[in-house]
DNA sequence: CCTCCACCGGAACGAGGGGCGC
DNA sequence: GCGCCCCTCGTTCCGGTGGAGG
């Protein structure tokens, strides 16, 4: 892309601009950016102990299944992709061909569409002659084809299973991690990476599994601040020379180390810094502009959670939000809130649903942590409550929520 | 001590919608 | 086009639980 400025003969309006006084290579900011190895910080016991766990492999034998447990933004799935990379060029050097898929459960969130990406991409069509629909065939059949394709083509398959606790249920871990023994692969041996941020997940595991998937358990700790340093300076070159003061990093470290050690949230809170210096046409990036990026890191997170809800999931957490606006106390029980939440579905005008449904809709928000989730009282007795609390400001949340076209409505009051 | 009673949460079920293979 | 398959949203029903109140 070439960028002489503004060249005249390029048809260049001064309105917009293809270049930036501020960014260079703004993709190094992206978190799914992977950095070659030199640039992964502070993971490198991790590193050795996946890529331990994985090193049957190379010469063709069964990789040690694994569960990963770590905070978002700590580096999970990075490390899991990066060595699984390299697991991959060792085998080939033994002759070994490995095969990887990497999935994200919280897109293919039931047992068939997991298994249908999962056959999708380690499939060639040119060598197996095996189709994959997206979707259509009964779960058995994805099944059936998966294990045809992994004994054509491959020695070895590792699969990573990126936020596992999404998953519905856990028959594909169990159909995985039983393939071999059920008689149902041939020569085809599998290797299962899952990645959860809820350390809670295992207490969800049913016991045949638990015990193939715990052979390994790795938890990985938060980035500290002078990792979070290190994260960024290696991605600094995202930016023009001389163009970051130098309390920049340091500082958007620090948020992000007071929070959750969250590397993500720190290459946020850069990138947002750059953008907000960009839009004043400041020529470099200051301390207060870290300041702005950091709450508006927050808004926009919160807004994207909210983002693909349903209606009816923004109403309940509408009502919490306007129970919380009224009341001294945050943590509201559901009951009032099935309460509130009927009054709103009457003032505008919306189909009403039952307290269980509206129940489960809460619970799910919480497991998204969209909302907070506390049970108070013991077993499922009378007099104890389930309650529910915003994670941000009520007056946040309406804002986000008032994007929904039935809210219209409620503006015009 | 016993019996309600209110609440949580599992489970079964169905409607409505969409896709594939033959 | 028909029969089969899967997904999401919702409802109804009910078992377990343990404090309140006789």
């Amino acid at each position: 892309m070439p960028d002489d400025g503004n060249d005249a003969n390029g048809g260049t309006d001064p309105l917009f601009r293809v270049d930036s006084p501020i960014f260079t290579r703004k993709e190094l900011l992206e978190i799914e950016h992977i950095p070659n190895e030199e640039r992964i910080v502070g993971r490198d016991e991790q590193i050795k102990k996946v890529a331990n766990a994985l090193n049957p492999a190379i010469a063709g034998g069964s990789p040690r299944n694994m569960i990963v447990y770590g905070k978002t933004g700590t580096g999970k799935s990075l490390v899991a992709k990066h060595v699984t990379q390299r697991a991959k060029r060792a085998a080939e050097n033994h002759g070994t061909t490995v095969g990887t898929a990497y999935i994200d459960c919280a897109q293919s969130n039931t047992e068939t569409r997991a298994i249908s990406t999962l056959a999708t991409q380690l499939n060639d069509v040119g060598e197996t002659e095996v189709k994959i629909p997206p979707t259509g065939i009964a779960t058995d059949d994805y099944y059936a084809r998966f294990w045809r394709i992994l004994d054509a083509r491959f020695d070895v398959a590792i699969i990573i299973l990126d936020e596992i606790d999404k998953l519905g249920n856990d028959e594909i871990l169990m159909q995985l991690s039983r393939a071999g023994e059920a008689g149902k692969l041939g020569s085809c041996k599998i290797g299962i990476i899952a990645i959860s941020n809820k350390i809670s997940y295992q207490d969800k595991l049913e016991q045949r599994v638990k015990s193939s998937l715990q052979e390994r358990e790795f938890i990985f700790p938060p980035y500290d601040a002078e990792q979070l340093r290190l994260i960024m300076e290696n991605r600094e070159d995202a930016f023009k020379p001389d163009v970051l003061t130098s309390d920049v990093i340091p500082l958007s470290a620090a948020f992000a180390a007071s929070e959750h050690g969250d590397a993500r949230k720190a290459l946020d809170i850069l990138r947002h810094a750059g953008e907000i210096a960009e839009e004043r046409d400041d020529e470099r990036v200051r301390e207060e502009h870290v300041r702005d990026a950091r709450s508006l890191a927050d808004v926009n997170r919160f807004r994207d959670l909210l983002q693909g809800q349903p209606t009816q999931a923004k109403l309940t957490v509408l009502a919490v939000a306007e129970l919380t606006a009224a009341r001294r106390e945050s943590k509201i029980e559901s009951n009032d809130i099935y309460d509130k939440y009927c009054e709103l579905t009457t003032a505008l005008d919306v189909n009403q649903l039952s307290q269980r449904r509206v129940y489960d809709l809460l619970r799910e928000q919480a497991f998204l942590d969209i909302l907070g989730q506390e049970f108070e009282g013991r077993g499922r007795a009378r007099g104890s409550v389930m309650k529910f609390y915003l994670l941000e400001e009520p007056e946040t949340v309406r804002q986000a929520i008032q994007r929904d076209a039935v809210f219209d409505q409620m503006n015009g009051e």
